[in-house]
DNA sequence: CCTCTTTTGCAAGTAACTTGCATTAACAAG
DNA sequence: CTTGTTAATGCAAGTTACTTGCAAAAGAGG
């Protein structure tokens, strides 16, 4: 997923009106292809850019229409609201993003690009287990924050 | 962490006071060693009980507290509220109950005995990461689930 | 341009906590 | 066993991160 058009014509293909409001909230996701954004920093960030203006409800409506079609993922940090990144439909699922490290001093939040918890999920699927997905996420000190401390 | 002795000494070399409500929690965290449960399913079950009463604020506070010394181990779900378990406090760290499955259908929780994360921390490590903890979850259906849809 | 839905904005509602504060219960000292 | 001190609790209210209801506005086909 590269640029708005492609966006554009998922949203077709799905009867899902192409709005200002949903292009908005794509250009962000497409900006941050790195990092995870919650939803009220996406909000901030259509904001901020005073190109168009909206309520943060329809940024909530949709990351989750968002969310379903497949365009992105959502992911739960502990105690904090839900993020949100672009998803890689090109490659193979188990590739994407669905794994993270966040530092508790900075905030940083880095995504790993391999999976490794593939292989537990296969031996859960000759124990009878269907279906699944996963969630990782890693936390502590980033280098840097590291060595200040 | 086998008895409410065990806890009750162990709130004392915390300079924290022995009181009913905690003893009520710790009673139901020592019978549910296999599945870690909600404030609320801990609150219920107290009320359920009957043998003592309480506010379900101190039991959020309580939680809070055997959290903080390492009685217990806390996770957060997708989407849900919290849940809680005794963790594991003779054994090594990493062998605890903090990695997950959860059935999308019936919401059988199941923990894992053994770390599998342990190697991607080493790595990460060696990159100049620090006190590394991670949280896995993963989502699908139990082979009961998966036999029925 | 018009009509028919889909989206959106605004207000209000909800779930899961968290905080403030007066009251009560531990527990150590006498 | 009574008392004084301080921690813990209960109750009410506040907060965060959404979710829902509904009228108004914006897409998109004709």
């Amino acid at each position: 997923m590269e640029s708005l058009n492609e966006i554009k014509s998922l949203l077709k293909s799905k009867q899902l009106r192409v709005t200002q409001t949903r292009l908005a909230v794509a250009t962000i996701l497409l900006n941050n292809k790195e990092k995870p954004l919650t939803s009220e920093e996406i909000f901030n960030k259509i904001q901020k850019s005073k190109k168009y203006d909206c309520d943060q409800v329809s940024v909530y409506r949709i990351l989750s229409t968002y969310d379903e079609i497949g365009f992105i993922k959502k992911s739960n940090f502990q105690g904090e609201a839900s993020r949100y990144i672009l998803s890689n439909m090109e490659e193979n699922n188990s590739l994407g993003h669905e794994h993270y490290f966040k530092c508790t001093a900075c905030n940083y939040i880095k995504p790993f690009h391999n999976c490794f918890v593939s292989s537990k999920e296969r031996e859960l699927e000759k124990n009878g287990f269907k279906n699944l997905k996963h969630h990782l996420e890693i936390t502590g000190l980033c280098p840097k924050c590291a060595k200040v401390s």
